[in-house]
DNA sequence: CGGAATCCCACGCGATACTG
DNA sequence: CAGTATCGCGTGGGATTCCG
């Protein structure tokens, strides 16, 4: 048993599912693994984020050290959220997840459609 | 936007995510990865899992195609889970997440620690 | 622009007891 | 042995409003 961060865990691998599970967390991950990108940006990329999910998000994210947050002292304000050297190291696993989710729904091609309107 | 079993998905990692998220499913899997097990033997390998979250979870990842019950008509009942062919496919991505967890943690010693006994 | 504060709800999870 | 059936709560997620 492996106590990380005062939670029990049974596997390293449940500590991943902790990082980057949770509304948001992956397509957060994915937007920021394509380069730094403003809060702003962010919310237009993430349309069906409110702002406080996307602070909050983005907060535990950079507490988690994967993300780091950079403050421009200028008016109006201006925050960049970019990946950290860990953060980049989630990259290649992400695109594993991508690739098994595009394998698995193939096999249930009956189940899957596809929606091009943004919401929900 | 991708729309799988009526549910939106931004990408198809979060349709992953969706399988192996939720308490207890990646340490089934985990179990069900080294050969086939029956209800009781997961249950005394899984101690802090009570019999109703054993069957949900179990039940959930059968109707989502990565395991197999196998009900043996005999008295004691006789029940047998083990992994379907897509569920086999699943086990290189669940090491690969392990993998990464381990290399996650050692970037923070000082937040780890081991403990021996199952509870909790 | 990039938040914080407040309020609220659904549901994932669990404790416990019962059963063919 | 391998399950249901009930009940209850914590918390993750969201809508809305206000702020420097």
């Amino acid at each position: 048993m492996i106590i990380f961060r005062d939670k029990p865990y049974r596997c390293t691998s449940e500590i991943v599912l902790d990082l980057v599970s949770g509304k948001w967390r992956i397509s957060i991950l994915n937007e920021l693994s394509k380069g730094p990108v403003r809060f702003n940006q962010l919310q237009r990329l993430l349309p069906n984020a409110t702002q406080r999910m996307l602070t909050m998000k983005l907060r535990m994210l950079e507490s988690d050290g994967l993300i780091i947050r950079k403050v421009y002292p200028v008016s109006p304000p201006r925050v960049e959220y970019r990946l950290s050297e860990l953060g980049e190291q989630l990259v290649p696993m992400l695109t594993m997840l991508c690739d098994f989710g595009s394998t698995y729904i193939d096999s249930f091609p009956d189940e899957v459609s596809y929606s091009d309107h943004k919401h929900a």
